[in-house]
DNA sequence: AAAAAAATTTAGGGCTGTCTAAAAATGTAT
DNA sequence: ATACATTTTTAGACAGCCCTAAATTTTTTT
């Protein structure tokens, strides 16, 4: 009674969309955010509500069960510790390790997903900066601030990103910003938001509104 | 119009049923090779000739095409460099491997396997002594003897195995038999051909004709 | 050259995961 | 409260890959 790649999908995906808080996600926005249609979700909520794997009420939403919960969070760990080899150890940037993590996240092997995580020294986030839950399935909620919510003359620290398109990270690699880097925000355009950010003390940059809500950052 | 992870399968047991010679691969050795019925193999190889990856007239067996040979090829290609992966980095046996690479081979991004390729220093073979095909396409063909048809009193290096399974792994790894070792026949004998040899100049070891039939070793 | 045996293909279905179109339930606005 | 809009579920279907049982073709035996 294996899990299918396609199940594995639905489960992670409740589990982003649920957010914090475990809200309720909505048949629609699965179907959004699994390319198919809602009578399509609708199957298959029957099938892992059947498994055990989501509390489902028909018109009501659904949430991970426990067990539901703890599948997610093993695909999850898969995910971003393939990730980190990829971009550590096989030297691939960290535009173009999502997809092909989309992939390894269901080899379904227990002992090469510890022997991995050994390999990379048990790394505690991946290269976008998410954390990675550990072998039990408990995973830390950094609770970082969107760039954009840093006043004016205060510094911060990049810690990750909202967004993980390989065009929004590519945007970041050709303006120097990349995880670690220190940020002091040096004037804010009310009229757009966009804003002059010193980086690391050296060099000074522009950007956008759109750019300074993905980016997020500690504050120093 | 990718291939799927079944038709692959298919490709790459037909790909090693043919041997050297390429000879006709019949329907129930598919059947048996891929533990499903007669009746199944027969649908998929009506696609797999529909989409030119294989030569097939009804009850006369198939052959791949030059086509379907390139795309089994890669398939080999990546299950092996997995499996140098796990063994060399992630410090698995090679009796863990398999099963787990049986998968991995399965991850289709060229620009991937060309990295770990890369970063496992271009290996020329897995860690069962079969031979890497190169990113063309190309593969050795080393002419191996099996230990059984060396005479009494010759030396032999030990280069590869015939048999993959763990139960077989393991009794070698028993017996101090690994790959690259020397190995001298001090007595056959005669009516079960079971075999006195000697390992590396050193330890004396009694092994079966079943054993010394299914390992691989070039003559001194 | 039949007849018997073995191998292979065809017929008819099942299960998974998807789809479109239609029906039902829920939410919103007057 | 009723009508309209939106969301969700049901109905019916299809492609991929598998199955058993029956028919057909090839191979082997007599
Ligand atoms: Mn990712
Ligand atoms: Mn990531
Ligand atoms: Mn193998
Ligand atoms: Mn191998």
């Amino acid at each position: 009674m294996q899990n299918s790649f396609t199940e594995e999908n639905y489960l992670k995906i409740i589990h982003n969309l649920s957010g914090r808080d475990d809200l309720e996600v909505s048949t629609n926005a699965l179907a959004e955010s699994t390319a198919t249609r809602a009578a399509s979700v609708t199957d298959m909520l029957r099938k892992l509500a059947e498994k055990g794997l989501i509390h489902y009420k028909k018109y009501q939403g659904v949430r991970l069960t426990e067990e539901g919960q703890k599948v997610a969070l093993k695909v999850i760990r898969k995910h971003r510790l393939w990730e980190v080899f990829l971009v550590e150890k096989l030297g691939f940037g960290w535009d173009e390790v999502h997809d092909i993590a989309e992939e390894l996240e269901h080899i379904p092997s227990d002992r090469l997903v510890e022997r991995l995580d050994a390999y990379l020294d048990h790394p505690q986030f991946d290269p976008h900066g998410d954390p990675i839950p550990d072998a039990k399935g408990n995973m830390p909620a950094p609770d970082y601030l969107k760039l954009s919510d840093i006043p004016l003359g205060h510094r911060a620290l990049m810690m990750g990103v909202l967004e993980h398109t390989p065009a929004f990270l590519q945007h970041l690699d050709r303006s120097g910003l990349t995880l670690g880097c220190e940020i002091e925000i040096k004037e804010v355009n009310e009229f757009d938001k966009s804003a002059q950010i010193q980086i690391n003390s050296q060099r000074t940059l522009f950007i956008s509104q759109e750019v300074s809500r993905n980016v997020l950052v500690q504050r120093l």
